[in-house]
DNA sequence: TCCGAGCTCCTACTCAGGTACGAGGCGGCG
DNA sequence: CGCCGCCTCGTACCTGAGTAGGAGCTCGGA
């Protein structure tokens, strides 16, 4: 069974690169071409790829707009992305989208020829520097704040951390508990030592999503 | 500059396969094995390694807490989770832990050498069936904060202010966004005008009182 | 075609926030 | 009594945040 590949991208001599490297391959037909996301789209229903390579930049309709919408199509072919630079916004979009890869148009042949039998298969690849930032910003969602250490406060750390959560600068909290400046940061300092914090910006956040201070 | 392997994982039969597998390769060194997690932060320390194979189920010390105190020393080895098992809960934790990488025990071996050299050089690679579930998380958490009042603001204005509600610095928010800090700058200080604003945790207050962001 | 809005980026500056370290007073508890 | 946790305050220092002011880009509407 050979993978029918698609091949969208609005350069001519990228198109010719890809159907040259896909030509050596046994496994692999490149069953069509196509320059903007329209015909992406037209190409994708009428010649039936299982994969398809699509760039996303691209005049009439861009890459993200096709993916969507060919996705939505009845037993719709995978979508490879491509893309010319690895720091590029739209590869969080292009996920969402539903892509099932991610791949740098300067990747290593073999490696995108492994994508392409990849995302055949139904499994889903990116290219390294791209699962690097993947995987940061999905660490780094995905931690569970815990309120774990907000009984550890003692009740004037509370109490300041209240006031932090109201917006106040540590002038305002020293004024409105009758203490000083310096004694303020002290009790700031411990607040975030204690919960493991950066700064005062991530102590609202944690005091608003563990419920120590209501939204309304 | 060859690559220095720790091989750690508490069946020696694991252990010869690899030592094996990776003495063929002339850029591959396998400086040490450890038999369980203990061992593994000992011979972390003393035999200087810049790659780990970890396996997860291990006596004494389970490959998740090892992965973590490995990755507090200075200078950290980079750790490739190894597991038997794709459909595993663990993933999540391993990569919240810092790994850099998980490959399962069958993936083919050019798959494993091209990992370890992957996380060798700084990046990150996943297995594709690991970076299936890893998308399909990822997207299912980063929905697009809904807008809805604060119409004053311009699209990317927005975009800024829900990543301070999220406790981001100026940096973070330029990594997320792929712009300069100082156009980070730039948004913020539209925001704070707009919204008459003294500082960014003045603005984390408001986008939760307003439901710009929920609490959760 | 010109204009403005929006996005991008820069330098240079000021200041609030945060850390490090030290210190004194208070009250409870073994 | 002596220790310890808590609260208080100070000085010194460093960095991130925010402001000011200017500039170039693209795109769509007048």
């Amino acid at each position: 069974m050979t993978i029918k590949v698609l091949v969208a991208d609005d350069q001519s001599m990228v198109r010719a690169g890809f159907r040259m490297l896909l030509a050596q391959e046994p496994d692999i037909e490149v069953v069509g071409e196509a320059s903007n996301g329209l015909e992406a789209i037209d190409k994708a229903t009428r010649l039936g790829p299982s994969v398809i390579l699509m760039d996303i930049r691209m005049p009439e309709l861009d890459g993200l707009e096709a993916t969507r919408r060919i996705l939505a199509l009845d037993d719709p072919p995978r979508i490879l992305v491509l893309t010319t630079f690895d720091l590029d916004e739209y590869v969080y979009e292009a996920l969402q989208a539903g892509a099932s890869g991610f791949v740098l148009k300067d990747d290593p042949p073999e490696q995108l020829l492994a994508a392409i039998r990849t995302v055949a298969s139904g499994e889903a690849l990116l290219s390294p520097s791209v699962t690097k930032r993947v995987i940061r910003e999905f660490t780094r969602i995905r931690r569970p704040t815990s309120p774990e250490g907000l009984d550890e406060l003692t009740e004037r750390e509370r109490e300041v951390l209240a006031l932090i959560a109201d917006g106040r600068s540590n002038a305002e909290i020293a004024d409105a508990l009758f203490i000083s400046e310096t004694t303020v940061k002290t009790h700031v300092t411990h607040v975030l030592q204690k919960l493991d914090l950066r700064d005062r910006v991530q102590a609202v956040v944690l005091a608003y999503r563990s419920g120590l201070v209501e939204a309304d």
